[in-house]
DNA sequence: GGCTGTGCGTGATGCCAATCACACATCGGG
DNA sequence: CCCGATGTGTGATTGGCATCACGCACAGCC
């Protein structure tokens, strides 16, 4: 599904390319008329800025292909990364929204592709489209939750091991059938994991260590296999 | 301006009693008068909880007089206050949105009056007048940046006195004219300071004797007084 | 008056994770 | 092929803050 850099781009990629739940989903004739007049697609090589924290809100970005990490700084260069955005994310949203800077810096991990909606067509689409003005309530209201989550993992988790837990278990598709060990492909290196749970690149390699010693995880190359789920949710709220 | 719990309420509080950028400010006619259709107002003793975080939505308040925390804990009882609300705010406009569960508890920190607009009423409001959904995204979109700020100081700040400087300058007014210190009146406790920054009630009495000792401030009874600005801020960008 | 509850100040102790410092492995490119 | 860049493992050291443990001040109240 992932297009490949230099591939020809995947046309109309906006409309439910990946989700159903999608912000552009489902839409009547004539705003999908409209928004397609307003879209520009394009393609963007690994570890370009779609934009960058501070910067006046140019505009939306709506992800079809690829990752890109979502991280704030501070001034002495410390870094935490938000989060992994995937295909169907719409990128830019708050700040394009709320005309304030960009609250994060958004940055491909891999190449990709994505529609581009200025800032004035959009309002002006919103205005027009009161329908999808809600919709678009409804996906601030869900990113407003993402960070509160955020905020909960980093003011009330105390321990890295318990936030490293906590991550693993994120990315653990939460099937129930618990019979067999979930296994996943491991794209970031220790320093963004560290990044993403605010502790350092040696702590991260520590734990790798920890756990594997405590049979938690297993690593194969870079698959990760989570052995033993019901120790790591123990873990999270000791 | 602040009613005494008791005293009759203030009626029609719902428009603009306080800001000028108030979420239901400056609305048309009919959507004020239907507004003041289903809204309800009601005072609250100290200690209400409005909501708890992890109810079902049943709506929104809007506070009146008097202010409210914000708060979430973990299940082992580790609490932190994500903001102080004061009049004019709009409290679990998220939760209501999106049909989630309350994400904070909020909890009357004085006695104070606010006013109820159920879920379905607002959503339906809300359809009915495509403008006012605009400006709900807008406020939605400022939450978001409140929250971000949040996971900065979360996440960036690593020691409790950089969250405490940064905390004292939040509260410090922006004059520019900072011939004259500023001074306020300090309502929390240390205990409730150490959970806005994320650590303990010992370590906040350490970091005000600290900031005494270092010329920061002076505490003259309830009344804190900011003596060195600079100072502070220089701390939080160390 | 004495009693209890709540908030505050401060010492002693211990521990966990940041920091510094290397060695090593892997990979792609000239 | 070697060589830099990048990512990883792991030891030793250290300091900051949580934790425990008090004593004190002050309010409200019977």
């Amino acid at each position: 599904m992932r297009a490949p850099y230099g591939l020809n781009i995947i046309d109309n990629c906006l409309i439910c390319p990946v989700r159903e739940e999608h912000l552009f989903c489902n839409l009547t004739l004539p705003a999908v008329q409209r928004l397609n007049e307003i879209r520009s697609t394009a393609m963007y090589p690994k570890s370009t800025m779609l934009f960058i924290e501070g910067q006046q809100p140019r505009g939306v970005f709506v992800l079809c292909a690829g990752k890109a990490k979502l991280s704030t700084s501070s001034s002495e260069g410390k870094t935490i990364i938000t989060k992994i955005s995937e295909a169907g994310d719409v990128l830019g949203l708050n700040a394009t929204i709320s005309n304030r800077p960009y609250e994060v810096t958004a940055e491909m991990m891999e190449p990709g592709q994505a529609n581009f909606i200025a800032r004035d067509a959009l309002l002006q689409f919103l205005r027009e489209y009161g329908e999808v003005a809600l919709r678009v309530a409804e996906q601030l209201s869900r990113n407003y939750y993402t960070a509160y989550e955020e905020i909960r993992t980093l003011g009330l988790t105390s321990s890295p091991s318990e936030k490293f837990a906590k991550l693993l278990l994120s990315w653990s598709p939460n099937a129930e059938n618990a019979t067999e060990p979930a296994h996943l492909k491991l794209t970031l290196t220790h320093e963004e994991i560290a990044e993403m749970i605010g502790t350092t690149r040696e702590t991260v390699s520590r734990l790798f260590s920890d756990f594997k010693k405590k049979q938690l995880l297993q690593l194969k190359g870079s698959t990760l296999i989570i052995r033993n789920k019901p120790a790591l949710e123990k873990i999270v709220n000791s």
